[in-house]
DNA sequence: GAGTGGTCTAGACCACAAT
DNA sequence: TTGTGGTCTAGACCACTCC
C-alpha cells in the first residue's frame, strides 16, 4: 500500500468516523482550520477533503455555519440502461436498424393480460434488428397500446428508434423490467447471426403513459457482443 | 447575473468549447500552465476546473501527458441490484451459503491491474455458493484488498455474507457493474448444478472504499433460475 | 530533459451565519 | 464581532510520459 495523498487521509478518517459513529446525521464536523492544525496540513488541502465529501454527498456544508454529517445514503445500487441508438452514436459508431416486421392485430389472451386490458383492444407488433457498424447487435420485439400511440404504423423507424417515438408520443409515467440470461429462439438468433444454443442477454421492459401500459418491448442482446454496465 | 468563480468561468468555456466542437473526442485539451496563463489566473484555479471535468467525466487526464476529451456518456432509466440473502429472506425463503475457498496471495499482474495497485499486495479470495431452499442460486467468487478488509478471512461466512462484512469494515465510496449473458466455465457450472452449455446470468462488481479498490466479485446465476428485475 | 498533471503550502480576501 | 466556508494566489516538489 503507497502512502495515499493528505487529502485522501483525511477523507478517510472522516469517512470512518461517520461509519463509526462518532459523528452521527446532522451534528457539526470540526471546522477547516481545526482538522489543519490536527493533520498538520495545510487549510487548503482539508478544503479540498472537504469539498469532496460534499459532492459525494457525505457532508452538508454551510458557508456562515460549518459542516454537517449528511443523511444516510441510498442503500440500494443501481445499473443505468442506455438507449442502444445512444449508446452506439456515444462511441462513435454507426447505427442503423432494420425493420422485419410491422403489423396491427388485436390482443391475444396473454398480450391482454400483460398490457392489464379489460377488453381486446388493438396493438401494434414492431421487430427491428439494431446493428453497430454492419453487426446486428439488438433484436427490439416490441408490442404497443394503439390507443396510446395511434400513428405507430406510419413511422419511418430507419430515422426514428421505436423508443424515441414512444417517448415522443406520451409522457412516460414508469418502467418495469427484467434482465435474464436465456438461449434464444430460431427465428431470434437468425437476425441476431448467433447459434440457437449461445446466451443472450435478455432485456424485458414494460412503459407505462397515461395511466396504462404502452408498450411491451424485449430486447434480445449476443451474449457474446454486448453488456449493461454502470454504477454510481 | 453574480459574477461565477474563476474555475467555474473555466469550466464552462472548456465545456462550451467540446460542446461546439472546437475539441472532439479524444483530442488533447491545453495544458494547465497554458490556460492559467490565458485567463489570467493561478494553476490551482485551472488544475480545480479540470479536476472537477474529470469527475464528471468530461475529460480524461493522464499525468505527464495531458487532458483529453472523453467519450460522451447518456443515461435513461434504472435497474435496481439487492443483496441475494435479503432478497432471498424477502421471498420467505431460506438463504444459506457455502464457504467452497477461502485463501490469501499476492496479486497477480492481471488483478493488480483490476485492483489499481501500484504494488503486488496482498489479496484475499472467496468462493462462496448462495442457496435458496437448497437449490444452489449464485457462486460469488470475489477478490478482496487486505488492506482494506484485514480480518476477511476471520469472518464466518454462515452468519454474515461477504458483501454485509464489507459494508461494516469500510465505508462504501463507488461502485461499478457490468451485467452480460456468458456460458459458464466447468467448476461454475458443477457449483450451480448446471450444464456446462447454459447461460449465466453474470454481474461484475467493483466496490470502492477509502480511495481504493475495496472488492471485485464476479457473482454466477443460472439463467434458468435467476433474474434482475426493477423500475420506477 | 522537457512537459504534463498530482499534490501541497501559507498566506489572502470575501460572503455569510451566529452572537 | 467572530468564526465559518468559498475562493484564489504564486510559488513548490514530485511522478509520470514522451521524445
Amino acid at each position: 500500500m503507497t502512502t495515499l495523498p493528505a487529502y485522501q487521509n483525511i477523507k478517510n478518517h472522516i469517512l470512518n468516523a461517520i461509519h463509526n459513529g462518532v459523528w452521527k446525521e446532522g451534528e457539526a464536523i470540526p471546522a477547516e482550520m481545526q482538522l489543519a492544525k490536527q493533520f498538520g496540513v495545510s487549510r487548503m488541502t482539508v478544503n479540498r477533503a472537504m469539498r469532496e465529501l460534499t459532492a459525494e454527498q457525505i457532508v452538508i456544508r454551510i458557508q456562515g455555519s460549518g459542516t454537517y454529517v449528511a443523511q444516510q445514503k441510498y442503500q440500494t445500487t443501481l445499473v443505468e440502461i442506455k438507449s442502444i441508438a445512444d449508446e452506439i452514436r456515444a462511441r462513435g459508431h454507426i447505427h442503423r436498424s432494420e425493420l422485419q416486421e410491422l403489423s396491427q392485430s388485436k390482443a391475444s389472451d396473454t398480450l391482454k393480460a400483460l398490457f392489464e386490458l379489460k377488453t381486446k383492444s388493438t396493438l401494434y407488433h414492431s421487430l427491428i434488428v439494431h446493428f453497430e457498424n454492419d453487426t446486428p447487435i439488438q433484436v427490439e420485439d416490441r408490442w404497443v397500446n394503439a390507443a396510446i400511440a395511434p400513428d405507430y404504423l406510419k413511422q419511418d423507424f430507419s430515422g426514428i428508434t421505436a423508443n424515441e417515438y414512444l417517448m415522443m408520443a406520451a409522457p412516460l409515467q414508469g418502467v418495469d423490467y427484467q434482465i435474464e440470461a436465456i438461449t434464444a429462439p430460431e427465428h431470434i438468433a437468425a437476425l441476431l447471426h448467433i447459434s440457437t444454443h449461445e446466451p443472450c442477454l435478455v432485456l424485458h421492459r414494460k412503459t407505462r403513459s397515461m395511466g396504462c401500459v404502452a408498450s411491451i418491448a424485449t430486447m434480445w442482446h449476443a451474449g457474446t457482443r454486448y453488456r449493461f454496465s454502470g454504477g454510481f
